[in-house]
DNA sequence: AATTCGCCCTGTCGGC
DNA sequence: TGCCGACAGGGCGAAT
């Protein structure tokens, strides 16, 4: 699923193409997915504008326009891609699966594309999205921040100062799964389920471990190997297992890498004990059980 | 007030 | 081979 390293890597693709573009048509052909507007507005309005600014908020990607705001969530499947003029239709673009080549072309307007935003210059900003989990708000004016859904997000944590942010958030470190807490997107943006296990297993806590219970100094490693773990997912462009994919329709290459995401079953890549996999928070979550003991040893 | 649960949705997979 | 239930899960709103 898109989280912080997904969306930042598909935000640092889209930049170049898309800053400076001029919207020539709008086609949403989903319309349930767009949220507090309605699609005859966006429709309307977006056309004649150029985008200025390709922006990261958690794992919302924001798009500037002269005049308004268009943001996406990507849910669990959803996938921006983008088509410049001369992108030849290529129909098994889809069809990619993690390790493979990037596809050449450009994918088709299926039954799981959309929105299409039309460019001027004959390029195309697609979302497609399978389960449709996804979302599209579109804001008059540039006021993003203040959308409620926005609004409500934790601080970044690849900005973190992580001192202060343990200060400041200490009562929120309460009775429940610390796995939990680094879901909860009201605590920092950006974290979802692959990466919370892959910070708990690099911080060797259980995910079961209850917030509170954790000590100054496990507060301090697993905020420590949260940011290490997201920077990583970006250095490989993000994780894809199935849906994710880079706007020009080639994997991530973080996959291979997990250390727990997706290892249930297996050996531990630190000490070959047999991953296990249970649920936490309703999420299937993975863990060692020898380097994250539930109680510490001692 | 804090926390958990149920739901939305559809492609894929394992079992029979 | 084909059918079917289980499963994947982000985030919101309802229930506890």
């Amino acid at each position: 699923m898109p989280e912080l390293p997904e969306v930042e890597t598909i935000r640092r693709a889209l930049e170049k193409p898309l800053q400076g573009g001029t919207v020539s048509k709008v086609e949403l052909t989903l319309p349930r997915l767009l949220l507090d507007a309605k699609p005859l507005d966006m429709a309307r309005s977006l056309p004649g504008q150029t985008v200025r600014g390709v922006i990261r908020r958690g794992k919302y990607l924001i798009l500037e326009f002269d005049r308004d705001t268009v943001v996406f969530h990507l849910g669990m499947t959803g996938q921006l891609t983008f088509a410049p003029s001369d992108a030849i239709e290529n129909p098994e673009f889809h069809r990619t699966v993690t390790g493979m080549q990037k596809p050449k072309g450009a994918h088709p307007v299926d039954k799981h594309t959309h929105l299409v935003l039309f460019l001027t210059n004959g390029g195309k900003l697609m979302f497609r999205d399978p389960r449709t989990f996804g979302k599209i708000l579109f804001i008059s004016g540039h006021k993003w921040a203040d959308h409620p859904r926005v609004g409500k997000l934790g601080p970044e944590p690849l900005d973190l100062r992580i001192q202060p942010f343990l200060k400041e958030k200490k009562s929120d470190f309460s009775s429940r799964p610390i796995k939990s807490l680094l879901l909860d997107q009201s605590f920092l943006a950006g974290v979802g389920n692959i990466y919370a296990d892959e910070a708990l297993f690099a911080s060797g806590i259980h995910p079961r471990r209850l917030a509170k219970t954790l000590k100054p100094e496990e507060r301090n490693r697993l905020m420590t190997h949260v940011k290490s773990v997201l920077k990583k997912g970006i250095k490989y462009q993000g994780t894809t297992f199935s849906d994710y994919r880079k706007p020009d329709g080639s994997s991530g290459d973080n996959y291979e890498r997990l250390m727990a995401y997706g290892r249930g079953g297996r050996p531990c890549r630190r000490c070959g004990t047999v991953m296990k996999k249970t649920v936490v928070a309703q999420r299937g979550t993975v863990f060692c059980p020898k380097c994250q003991p539930l109680r510490s040893r001692q």
